[in-house]
DNA sequence: GAGTCGTGGTC
DNA sequence: TGACCAAGACT
């Protein structure tokens, strides 16, 4: 049994929770479900994602795999295609692999408890528990950011939020707050209280204390600290990179490349990609083109870590050339590049060079 | 335990 | 407009 904090309020969690039945969000469409398969779409794809973002991909993954084992017994590239553009493909990959598990070693069912969710791969402790908690009713607390910055702020919690010290007195308070509040509370609202205080009201800049549940007892607001909770991360400068992408086009089909597995983009479909322009060249002489590739214009892509500054090739090919291809690549007509789970930037790409406009011939 | 992994919203 | 970061997990 935990040692019971004397320090924390044991209504503060009511508090939350009252409040998000108030003043909370209601209307997102993997709210007001028990439904563990969909809990668990929805917060894979909330992971380091704004739920405005998430929700016409939940819809979509919905309509083509309403079941969780629709969804292991698809293949991964129709699971990556669903999922492109929402970014940290690893969740794409493990949202199936999990989903494998649970049909092969778990009849098709999610475990009850968080600490055995947190055993399928994707699922880590927050994730975990917030299943438990909205599927459930399990009195296990979840840490994102949302809670993260409540948490600081409420506990006057100082330090860099990256380092493993800060995490542990963060998962602690957490803790601590669900421990130290009465047995009926409703642990959907007030976990789902915690996140929607963060997003709406302790918000990063200009929190409205005003409206906070939390306001009373609330260390930063008391302090006058709001503005200096939580710590803000160090933060390195992003390094510029470059690479060179090869569009080759013959009889109204392009070169595609699927990517590795691990690595930025892991597992989509993407245009060959070179570290120099002369590595390019190498392959484009190998491609009986009548001339030589065309510069279009460059763009720049911004990751968590560094920018990618992209310079596209095109590459005409005669409709008589042989168009040869490795094991990992595809001639894909223009027409059917939407069948493939493309990273963003370069689905822009070839948007921007081939949408609407007909092919000059 | 720090680095890696996307994309888009916000101010 | 560029910094900041969002319902984090994995290595």
């Amino acid at each position: 049994m935990p040692r019971r904090d004397p320090a924390i309020p044991d209504d503060a969690a009511s508090r939350i929770a009252a409040w998000q039945r108030r003043a909370g969000r209601h209307g997102l469409p993997w709210q007001h479900t028990r439904d563990p398969y969909r809990v668990w779409l929805s917060e894979i794809m909330l992971q380091q994602t704004q739920a405005t973002t998430v929700v016409p991909y939940y819809e979509r993954f919905l309509t083509l795999f309403p079941t969780v084992v629709d969804l292991a017994d698809a293949p991964q590239d129709a699971v990556l295609r669903a999922w492109a553009g929402l970014g940290y493909y690893a969740r794409a990959r493990n949202l199936h692999r999990c989903a494998q598990a649970l049909r092969d070693e778990h009849g098709g069912r999610f475990p009850a408890t968080a600490a055995d969710l947190a055993q399928l791969p994707g699922i880590g402790p927050s994730t975990a528990a917030a299943v438990a908690a909205f599927a459930y009713g399990e009195r296990a607390p979840i840490l994102d950011g949302n809670v993260r910055r409540v948490l600081a702020r409420y506990f006057a919690i100082e330090g860099d939020p990256a380092t493993a010290r800060t995490a542990r007195r963060l998962w602690s308070h957490a803790r601590a707050l669900v421990d130290a509040a009465p047995a009926d509370l409703d642990m959907a609202a007030y976990t789902q209280g915690q996140m929607d205080l963060g997003a709406t009201v302790c918000t990063r800049t200009r929190p409205d204390c005003a409206r906070c549940p939390l306001s009373p007892d609330c260390r930063a607001r008391i302090e006058g600290r709001q503005g200096e909770l939580p710590t803000p991360r160090a933060r390195r400068a992003q390094p510029l990179r470059h690479c060179w992408m090869l569009i080759a086009e013959c009889e109204g089909r392009v070169l595609l490349e699927r990517r590795p597995d691990t690595g930025i983009w892991g597992g989509l479909w993407a245009l060959p990609q070179f570290e120099d322009e002369a590595a390019l060249e190498a392959v484009c002489a190998g491609l009986a083109a009548a001339g030589p590739p065309l510069s279009l214009a460059s763009i720049e892509h911004v990751f968590t870590h560094f920018r990618l500054r992209i310079q596209p090739l095109w590459l005409r090919i005669p409709d008589d050339a042989p168009t040869p291809a490795e094991a990992n690549q595809a001639w894909v007509g223009i027409g059917n590049l939407a069948d493939h789970g493309m990273p963003a930037p370069v689905a822009r790409l070839l948007d921007g060079l081939y949408d609407g406009t007909p092919l000059p011939r």
